[in-house]
RNA sequence: GGGCGAUUAACUCAGCGGCUAGAGUGCCAUCUUCACACGGUGGAAGUCGCAGGUUCGAUUCCUGCAUCGCCCA
């Protein structure tokens, strides 16, 4: 019999096949159905910056396999995919790589180009990572494919914006960011980096004023690193309970180089009475510490900066226009020549540098727009609280759980959100602003622009002014149009303008008016981030379904009905079921699209959040761009199968630890693997300039290898590979555990199907059924029931194993081994087989054998291949999720052979295995008394192999077995004893209670059977004894231990009953196997 | 500074108030036996981070310490 099958399962061939079948067959298309539940994930949307790592094939394998798991329970499952604008992340990485290969910068070019630029960037590495996706067996419905700048989820943005506006939840105010003054932009904490520099740290006083405004001629005394910064003093502050300073507090102090007077404070968290002089200087508008003091104090904020770094007008005249470092030096010679310098001391200083400009960054305030999160007025919640009490009251929950308390903590501080950037690349502010010298003129202004009546606002009080100004919109502009007015820091009036999406035309009028400007400002990535949920299903649109890809091919309806004149799509699919993330994103997005989403849906986005672990590499540490260490999936794919990465992936995916991954470079010329060196360490040194080309460059690096010393790439998630040199891939031995899996379902699936010659369907009886079908079937049917449940509470580590476990260590190696004699039997048709050419005297016991233990009575072939291809069928549906490409070339393939299977009741198999169902198998299958007596049978063919090797007895020579044991142990065991021929080569020779200890056996002793095994000349009676001795001085200590127990009183008196019931068998069974093991030890002692 | 998590075999990880603390890889021995050497069979290998405490009993719970990581400020 010859197999089609090759011996190791090719998976490359399978990816592509199958990959295309499914897609042509449109098993990965959700669409609104009314016949099943709908089931619905949201990928977390990976950024345009750059190629998917690691993290990302984590994160999509998890939701593949949740997605199909579902999909075969009969929900219309929709998996949605996209990706993300990332502003300022890829802003940055093409304004890098343009300055880098062709010295530009975004001010020589100008915005329209850079965004062209940018959309060509997103462009490639959209298409880059969507195939990425599709390599994984990702089973998205592609035709739902969304961006968010594309023009549904813009839509979305615009109305969500408008409607945070109108009902006075965004507003403008300033906050501290970090400035670069060289580029003149704000840059995001991410942005920035920390590095030491040598620099000073000076002490001064300032002059203590009294109640009376005189100086009292006390000083106080403090330090800086920025004297420069005095100028924006408000208050010098020390700690509440500091007895030296208590009788200032209250009292002013006079700025010696200003000569402004500014209050002395007194604030537990910013004063620290060990510190220094225990005196710290406050300034609001350039320090982040002192800006949260300012705010708990309500202290001036004193901007000092130009967007230059050169000193504004609140220099006055000494300082104005100075540059920050030089106006540094002048007020150090000013304070020393006025008599307040105290001492200076060299020190090296923590300066936060620009990652964009290399240059210091200066914390600056400057205008940013903020969405409220705090409380309504009269106490109504707010969007922070919404989101909060959906998880309070569990509509949201958390898996695990105890990430629900980073949700929760951070959400109670309901701190406003900044949602405004400076950068070229997002959704741009839809508001215009215009300054006018009162609100009349404004109103003019604007009901000209609109010809309509008038807008009746003239009052000057601002709060009264924006209620006033609500109300005064003409009913036809309600929704297109809301307004809000403040005042700019000259004292005009500006009035802001939202429009809502699709007023083009006025947009246009504002644009041609010469005194509205829009703002220039995009907003945050996370802002349309978070609408994802609900903008990609077509919100706001409750009229139409939303559209679906050009490039697909329109087969099957995408609705229920053929014209709706609802939003079926969005109706069908919100709320969705479980969101699937990591860690790190719990504040940034998982707050915020809930909070969005109860704010617009009014309801929650997903009942489940599942926080997945994250990948690090072998030394622990985060993969992250800068330090160099990503992996492509794409390597490992190419490497190991798609499957076996998913199925080590999920292995990998547990509740607590995250998954250290050491990886290695191959090299590409003498197959060397070079591990994976910490920067600048271990065996491969990675030069500087690859730290330069990681950064974002095209420049292609070649690195020598240590062992051959050629030249190669070396891949990384950072940058594209030049076809035309060799490339060094990575390589990590952890993916053996997913290959070596997929090669032993393969091989099993093999020996299957090359054992079907002959299949026909048909019922199976329960009498038909042998002990290890029963027993076969019994653990599928609970591995099964566990590794739904396992699924259901997202453990996919432990659900890999139990499968892996039930395949290799039950499936192959019992179950395959144990039917293999009735699946040979057809050719024989007759019970002698297996004895061969030995007809010994083991043959004539074998006669004397109950008949219920003889293979082959009729039917024992079909029955063993209906009851194997069941199994394998359940087996194969069940792993689907898990590793659907071999799956699915497995299914095919059983289907040839195979069409119609069962376990009881054959079926038409179904058309692919993507789409046929969860397996669920009758509880009644499982049998515990029937798992255990098969234990039993285990356990004495492990004893007898273990024998065999002890005393080098090959496997093809013969023993023979006496089990001394009870009657019914005995019945039992003579049922089986063909296995233990076809298992372990051994005829079963006698078993019961009379049984004596041949002479020269070896002996092994179970739980309720003590066996014998003859070794005529073979067995060392020295070597037998050794064995034995130690055997008893294991049981021994057991046995002490145990005993130890039950003589404590305390114990006795105090443990469970139950508890110490155990004990008191376990110590009795383990008396009478020493017992046993004595005996042995004596008769060999005699012997 | 606050919070969360980790520390178990050479490596990567499970586990648990009481069973002889497990798995995969690696290692040793052996077998190219008709599904699979990406395999079979058998085996060796652990002071459960350190110090206390609670308990009849702690690797497991508590406290402190050390080390590592992540998030937030």
């Amino acid at each position: 019999m010859t197999s089609e099958l090759p011996k190791q399962y090719q998976p490359s061939e399978a990816q592509s096949r199958w990959l295309d079948y499914w897609q042509e067959n449109g098993y990965f298309d959700a669409n609104p159905n009314s016949e099943k539940p709908p089931h619905t994930i949201m990928i977390p949307l990976p950024n345009v910056t750059g190629a998917l790592h690691m993290g990302h094939a984590l994160n999509g394998t998890l939701q593949d396999l949740i997605t199909r798991w579902r999909r075969m329970q009969g929900y219309e499952a929709l998996w949605m995919p996209g990706t993300d604008h990332a502003g300022i992340a890829t802003q940055a990485v093409v304004e890098r790589r343009m300055f880098e290969e062709e010295g530009l910068t975004r001010h020589d070019i100008g915005r329209e180009a850079l965004v062209e630029r940018i959309w060509k960037w997103k462009d490639s590495y959209e298409k880059r990572i969507l195939e990425q996706l599709r390599q994984l067996g990702a089973s998205c419905d592609w035709r739902r494919t969304r961006f968010t700048l594309d023009e549904t989820c813009s839509k979305a943005v615009r109305r969500t914006f408008f409607r945070f506006f109108k009902d006075g939840l965004i507003f403008r105010g300033k906050r501290l960011v970090n400035w670069d003054p060289h580029l003149q932009t704000a840059v995001a904490n991410d942005e920035v980096f920390h590095e030491e520099v040598d620099g000073h740290f000076w002490t001064f006083t300032y002059p203590v004023v009294g109640e009376d405004g005189e100086l009292t001629g006390d000083k106080l005394a403090f330090s800086t690193t920025r004297p420069e910064t005095m100028i924006g003093d408000s208050a010098v502050c020390v700690h509440p309970t500091d007895e030296r300073y208590e009788h200032l507090v209250g009292l002013k102090c006079r700025i010696p180089v200003t000569g402004r007077d500014i209050p002395i404070i007194a604030d537990a968290l910013l004063a620290k009475k060990e510190l220094g002089t225990g005196c710290v200087k406050v300034t609001p508008a350039h320090d982040h510490n002192d800006y949260a003091c300012g705010l708990r104090n309500d202290l001036e904020q004193i901007n000092i900066l130009n967007p230059d770094a050169t000193i504004n007008e609140t220099g006055g005249e000494k300082y104005q226009g100075m540059d920050r470092y030089d106006c540094r030096t002048k007020i150090v010679e000013d304070m020393e020549a006025l008599g307040h310098f105290v001492e200076v001391e060299d020190r090296k200083i923590e300066l936060a540098h620009s990652d964009r400009s290399k240059s210091p960054v200066e914390p600056y305030l400057s205008d940013q727009w903020f969405v409220k999160m705090d409380d309504l007025e009269g106490g109504k919640p707010g969007l922070a609280q919404s989101a909060m009490d959906a998880v309070d009251d569990r509509r949201v929950r958390f898996f695990p759980q105890r990430y629900q308390r980073t949700y929760l903590d951070w959400l109670g501080e309901k701190r406003d959100w900044c949602i405004s950037r400076q950068l070229w690349w997002g959704h741009q502010i839809p508001v215009w602003v215009a300054s006018f010298p009162t609100p009349g003129a404004a109103s003019a202004a604007l009901s000209q622009l609109l010809s309509v009546e008038s807008f009746a606002f003239d009052s000057t009080g601002i709060p009264e002014l924006n209620e006033q100004l609500n109300s005064s919109v003409p009913d036809e502009w309600k929704e297109r149009l809301a307004l809000q007015v403040a005042r700019s820091e000259s004292g005009d009036f500006e009035l802001l303008v939202c429009l809502s999406p699709g007023n083009e035309n006025v947009e246009a009028a504002f644009e041609e008016s010469g005194f509205f400007q829009r703002e220039e400002d995009v907003l945050d990535t996370w802002f349309s981030s978070a609408l994802w949920p609900h903008a990609t299903l077509g919100w706001p649109d409750a009229e139409n379904n939303p559209p679906l890809a050009d490039d697909s091919d329109g087969s099957g309806p995408s609705t229920l009905d053929s014209q709706p004149s609802r939003n079926e799509v969005l109706d069908y699919f919100y709320p969705g079921n479980v969101l699937i993330t990591s860690r790190d994103i719990i504040t940034l997005w998982v707050a915020r699209m809930v909070l969005t989403g109860i704010y617009n849906m009014g309801d929650i986005p997903f009942g489940h959040v599942h926080v997945h672990p994250k990948i690090l590499d072998g030394f622990g540490q985060t993969m992250s761009k800068s330090k160099g260490n990503g992996c492509d999936p794409q390597d490992l794919i190419d490497r190991y199968g798609t499957d076996a990465v998913r199925f080590s992936i999920a292995s990998f995916a547990g509740e607590t630890q995250d998954v250290k991954l050491p990886m290695g470079y191959e090299c590409p010329h003498c197959q060397t693997v070079v591990p994976q060196a910490l920067d600048g360490k271990g065996p491969m040194v990675k030069p500087a300039s690859v730290k330069v080309a990681l950064r974002g460059s095209s420049e292609k690096v070649l690195m020598p290898c240590p062992k051959c010393k050629k030249e190669s790439q070396f891949s990384t998630p950072q940058y594209d590979l030049d076809p035309a040199q060799p490339a060094a891939t990575m390589v990590s031995e952890r993916f053996e555990y997913g290959r070596n899996f997929c090669n032993k379902l393969w091989n099993a699936a093999r020996f299957a199907i090359m054992n079907l010659e002959g299949y026909t369907p048909g019922k199976i009886e329960e009498s038909d059924l042998r002990l290890e079908d029963r027993w076969v079937l019994s653990r599928l049917s609970r591995v099964t029931e566990e590794v739904t449940t396992l699924l259901g509470r997202y453990q996919f580590d432990k659900a890999t194993q139990a499968i892996r476990d039930f395949t290799w260590n039950e499936f192959c190696d019992w179950y395959l081994e144990m039917i293999k004699p009735r699946l040979k039997d057809e050719s024989q048709g007759s019970r002698d087989e297996g004895q061969g050419s030995e007809p010994t005297a083991l043959a004539a016991g074998s006669e004397s054998r109950p008949d219920a233990s003889a293979f082959g009575s009729g039917n024992e072939r079909e029955v063993a291949q209906r009851v194997l291809v069941g199994v394998l069928d359940g087996l194969i549906r069940l792993l689907q999720p898990f590793t659907p490409f071999i799956c699915e070339e497995l299914w095919q393939k059983l289907k040839d052979i195979a069409p119609e299977r069962g376990l009881f009741e054959p079926q038409a198999a179904a058309e692919s295995s993507m789409i046929a169902s969860w397996p669920e198998l009758p509880a009644s299958l499982q049998d515990e008394a029937l798992e255990d007596r098969f234990s039993r049978l285990q356990e004495t063919v492990v004893a007898v192999r273990n024998i065999r090797a002890v005393y080098g007895i090959g496997p093809n020579v013969p023993v023979k077995l006496f089990m001394k044991c009870e009657p019914g142990v005995a019945e039992e065991l003579q049922v089986c004893a063909d296995q233990f021929e076809n298992l372990a080569k051994t005829i079963l020779e006698a078993a019961g209670a009379e049984v004596d200890r041949p002479a020269a056996s070896a002996s092994f002793n179970l739980k309720d059977a003590d066996g014998f095994v003859p070794l005529e000349g073979l067995v060392d009676v020295g070597a037998e004894l050794d064995r034995q001795k130690k055997e008893a001085d294991k049981l021994r200590g057991f046995i002490k231990g145990h005993s130890g127990k039950l003589k404590n009183e305390k114990f006795v008196s105090n443990a469970p009953e139950k508890v110490v019931a155990e004990v008191r068998e376990t110590l009795a069974g383990l008396e009478k196997q020493l017992e046993s093991v004595e005996a042995v030890i004596a008769q060999l002692g005699d012997g």
